[in-house]
DNA sequence: GGATATTTGCAATAATGTTGCAAGTTTTTG
DNA sequence: CAAAAACTTGCAACATTATTGCAAATATCC
């Protein structure tokens, strides 16, 4: 309980009865959640709207970050502590089970560099690994 | 123009107008291409849905793959060669310049194997990377 | 508790993607 | 080379996903 209003406020944000469900499941969640999830998760207690519009401000705020499927759904889960508004460090790799169809953050594992052509400048990357996890091996 | 021909033919599908012309595009192009790209490229002689079931035609036979992106747009590059029908080998690299904002393939970086925890089998991996690209360095 | 600032829900709109089917093309085959 | 067979296209309708403006509701500040 106190978790989430640390966080709300933490960021500045009002704390309202949508932010502080969205956020518990979040904190409830192994892994990623989907926009569609969400909705699901709540019962469609809240419009799409604010829905979305939450997730945008969490983004914002550096309390949830993206995640880039091949498959191309919009898949969000929730930023280690030092993460900052729109100053994220969520380079850990996530790892999507083909069976179970979760998303996992793996926090522990960190992206490898990789060495680029002449000329290019890295500054962010993103990795996803597909596979099976550790409850459906 | 032999190049074009011989895509399709390789791939046993019919040679169409609409078929070439997106061909065409992806040949003469150095980085990747998302759908309203090709709408916009081909002057919208195209149906949307023509362009729609040829990407995925493509796709089903190995001649292009997709490219996931944080953003959540949906992009698609030549494959290498060495791509099969259903089975795909684009496990290189993918490089997005956030100044031009075009996304290249690095055929010759090869996305790196990581260690995952215990019970993790992975199966395929992706990895994106932002930054400065040649052009705009 | 009341003024101020923020957030929410609704309605409308836009963008994106999918499916069935008839008409049009391409390929095959005799 | 023409007719048949196979495949592809465009249209229409529909489904899903996302965005914006604005008034009503809620939260915060004093």
């Amino acid at each position: 309980m106190d978790q989430l209003l640390d966080i709300l406020k933490k960021n500045q944000l009002s704390v309202t009865e949508g932010r502080k469900k969205i956020l518990e499941l979040f904190l409830a969640s192994p892994g990623a959640l989907a926009h569609a999830d969400i909705e699901k998760n709540t019962d469609a207690a809240f419009d799409r709207v604010t829905v979305y519009r939450t997730l945008q401000t969490f983004v914002d705020k550096g309390i949830i970050h993206n995640i880039p499927t091949s498959d191309n759904s919009i898949l969000y889960a929730l930023c280690k502590d030092n993460c900052e508004a729109g100053h994220h460090h969520d380079n850990h790799v996530h790892f999507i089970c083909d069976k179970c169809n979760k998303t996992i953050c793996l926090d522990d594992v960190t992206i490898p560099e990789v060495k680029l052509p002449k000329g290019f400048t890295p500054k962010h990357a993103e990795m996803v690994v597909n596979g099976t996890c550790d409850d459906c091996k």
